[in-house]
DNA sequence: TTATATACTGTAAAAATATACAGTATAAAT
DNA sequence: ATTTATACTGTATATTTTTACAGTATATAA
């Protein structure tokens, strides 16, 4: 992405402001009320500018038909190849090339907040949480975890998506499908570092049976 | 929040649509194309029909002026009161007062389409559609049903949510359970007026784990 | 010194757009 | 039988808006 210069970025910023305030852009003459400008085409030039460089995009001949460019995905090249992990046990869901299953190229603010990679759901041991098989859940890493957060649990060589619940001394990982037990740990055995227990990653948004 | 006539919901839809294709609210005339209007008078009513029920503001004079209402709750005083029903068999749920579980104020129009009321479902019957118990679904009341549509069926005294088909004179009512099994019945037994079936309710919409 | 890029003013014309007015048609309500 | 609401067509016009063209001014780079 180029770099704008100061007058082409309040320009920028003064679409965007607009667009928040009436819900639909401004035209020329009104970001030059805004900005001091005596012509119309002080607004037309900066405008263009913020398109040749990839900022907003206008249609031509159309009133107020600003847009303002998300992801400057011209062809969805530059899209994020977002990797997609098998959630089939045998050692941590890393993201080394031998455990990405395939790369899906999309946004990876689609549910908002940034994610860093798909994990597809093996089994019905989320199926309580509407999460079922082959559905693919977004995972984000992080090192904050509350309770009631749905993590991605490693134990020995099995991974899994439980619900984290720790209440003092009591760690519970709680599975989302009432058919299977709740697995209680003592949280000395699994206390930082033991290296037993990583709860590498957290989710919250789930993106369900897209790109099967 | 007043009702709206099929017309203007196309109209309402096609802004919404056109709002996020190009980030920018159409012309009277892009209106008129995309629903086959031929004269822009015909778009120009229904925005102000809509405006004047509250779901656009127009910015008199201005090109594009068109802004969707958001949530005209200032205090959550003017949402619709939205009926809960129990789907806890014995009779149709009807709108009636003694079926009525509770209401919660809501905007009808949460999902898009219109529906008329929500009902709490109960059982595992739905678990594969991703509908568990306690969860809320929103239902329409209409009488145009496609195949693959899911219904609200009632059969003698029970009360279900089925996906439809219909195969000529094969009427199949699907539960979304694989450990239940499906119903299969000849069309004569349950033909129009027998009494014995009515699908008196459709459902696009689900509305999960809101409002416990 | 001479380009070159940025940053405008000022004007004007062509095109896009909103919007008023005059009708037609139909179904439902009174 | 008549009104009322919905749902348009068709035309016309004033206004909004884009956009091209001709300039001016200033700072920076070659």
């Amino acid at each position: 992405m180029k770099e704008l210069t100061k007058q082409q970025l309040k320009v920028l910023k003064s679409v965007e402001v607009y667009l928040n305030k009436t819900g639909f852009p401004p035209t020329r003459v009104e970001i030059c009320n805004k900005l001091g400008f005596k012509s119309p085409n002080a607004a037309e030039m900066h405008l263009r500018a913020l398109e040749k460089k990839g900022y907003i995009s206008i249609k031509n001949g159309s009133s107020r038909g600003i847009s303002i460019v998300k992801n400057q995905k011209v062809f969805g090249t530059n899209l994020d190849q977002v990797p997609v992990i098998g959630l089939v046990a045998a050692g941590s869901p890393t993201l080394a090339e031998e455990n990405i299953e395939k790369r899906i190229p999309c946004d990876p603010h689609m549910f908002g907040e940034n994610f860093d990679y798909f994990l597809r759901v093996k089994g019905l041991s989320m199926i309580d949480a509407g999460i079922h098989e082959d559905d693919l859940v977004a995972i984000k890493k992080t090192t904050e975890v509350k309770n009631g957060d749905l993590v991605v649990v490693r134990l020995e060589d099995e991974v899994t998506l439980k619900y984290f619940k720790k209440d003092n001394y009591i760690l519970e990982l709680i599975p989302a499908n009432k058919d299977f037990s709740i697995i209680l740990n003592d949280i000395p055995k699994f206390k930082k570092g033991s290296g037993k227990l990583k709860i590498q990653d957290l989710k919250k948004y789930i993106q369900k049976k897209i790109y099967k």
